[in-house]
DNA sequence: TAGTGGTCTAGACCACTGC
DNA sequence: CAGTGGTCTAGACCACTAA
């Protein structure tokens, strides 16, 4: 920010109320993992009706600041902002170094948090985009591995990769558990050593699914990142995409100038 | 994508209307830059309570499908999409090639529209956070240049230069026009080569100033880049506020793996 | 002034949770 | 079953725009 000067005066009710249960929460009235009171209570507390308070209630959903379980109720959330690094990610160093199995590990562990990862691969047709990203025919056979993320057991990220099939069929880039340094060491000592990583990144609002996974609200977006890593040859070999809920994320990037 | 497959039912109301103008905009119903019916017409033509029709635009707006004016009516979007090159913009021979004025002019260009840059120039006190990013007291001064972008006269951008004055002040980089190749060439120019750039990227609700310029609604996402130019000695030099509209821009990186 | 969208209310019904 | 949130409705009032 920096930028920021004029004072913003909340202007609708369900604004006033949102900025309110906002002080409320940083200031520690309820504290992070703690049910808020019902819709009904905060409706005749701040004297307004309930679907003003479901409004307020959304803008600070969209923001991550809460989350609501049907039925059950309404829970400050617990898992602050992650910082992905994409300069490091893909270091050698970083990849291999200590008992870390991948890049995802470490930056969960260095905020205190438990990683785990889930992890289902499969053989499949690629999906027309994945199939242009990595220049193959439609329909060409991928190797497909969908990682499901976890810190101290809350979803965080959903990353699905797609591997050429004459590259990866057969090898250890097909099973679970990838090995020491994850695929990209694997594929290295195949022979399609990745020299150069693309990234797209867009936000778009979450999918079916990943609304259920990650336990999203309709209003909150999702980063989408279109992960593409290529050979020296210049043949892309490799596609994940990653998706993460917008506002627990952080994404640095690095670049020389030249 | 790729990844999506289960078919999503738009369960409430309010889902099935967005989804049904969804559908007739990109039909064709409705081109770009003309008018929705009034909330009361659709209303009456989806057999629905008004306040319904109206989150089911919110639903749209945050897609940034459409763009309300109040008072006036609801216009089907214009802009397309926007994808910003990290990788070749900060290069020398993009910023300085043709008459171009900056990576941002290329940018729109190619997309066939008319870019424009309004510029504003001053000396301030630095903000908390671009004093820290740039390693300097409290309170230190700096050149702020302000600049708001077009696209067709449609504001697409909200960026903000901070540079420290005792390199800045009295140069062209205190001018609103820094001359060809813009402010990095300027700063090299004076010993302060940039020979890296981190960028950090983040997703928040917009700020007043940036809702009322960008045409933005509460629900809509802006991207936040914080970007900070660093000369080979490893001094920040540059820190630059990146404002822009989360549904309109794609962010390309590119990465060496080392 | 008429037409637009923004928002609130009071009440209602539903789905889901957990006792 | 009671308690939770999700959502819809009908009507209302307001602010803003354009004629």
């Amino acid at each position: 920010m920096g930028a920021e000067v004029a004072a913003e005066e909340p202007r609708s009710k369900a604004e006033q109320v949102a900025a309110a249960l906002r002080a409320a929460i940083s200031a520690g009235d309820y504290p992070r993992g703690s049910r808020l009171p019902s819709e009904d209570t905060l409706a005749a507390e701040y004297g307004v009706a309930r679907p003003t308070i479901n409004a307020a209630e959304r803008i600070l959903r969209a923001e991550g600041l809460i989350r609501t379980e049907r039925g059950r109720g309404t829970i400050v959330t617990e898992i602050p902002v992650i910082t992905r690094q994409a300069a490091t990610r893909y270091a050698r160093s970083a990849r291999e170094g200590g008992q870390n199995r991948g890049a995802f590990d470490a930056e969960i562990r260095s905020l205190g948090y438990q990683p785990r990862v889930d992890v289902a691969v499969s053989t499949a047709q690629a999906p027309p985009d994945v199939a242009e990203a990595l220049q193959l025919e439609r329909g060409a056979a991928v190797v497909v591995r969908e990682r499901r993320m976890y810190a101290d057991g809350v979803p965080v990220q959903f990353a699905t990769s797609y591997i050429p099939a004459d590259i990866a069929a057969g090898t250890q880039i097909a099973e679970p558990d990838s090995g020491p340094g994850g695929i990209m060491s694997r594929m290295a000592e195949l022979g399609y050593a990745q020299a150069r990583i693309t990234e797209t990144v867009r936000v778009r609002p979450p999918g079916g699914e990943e609304r259920a996974f990650m336990r999203l609200d309709k209003g909150q977006a999702v980063l989408e990142i279109w992960h593409v890593g290529w050979t020296e040859a210049g043949r892309p070999v490799e596609v994940c995409v990653h998706v993460l809920p917008a506002w627990q994320w952080r994404l640095s990037y690095e670049l020389p100038v030249t």
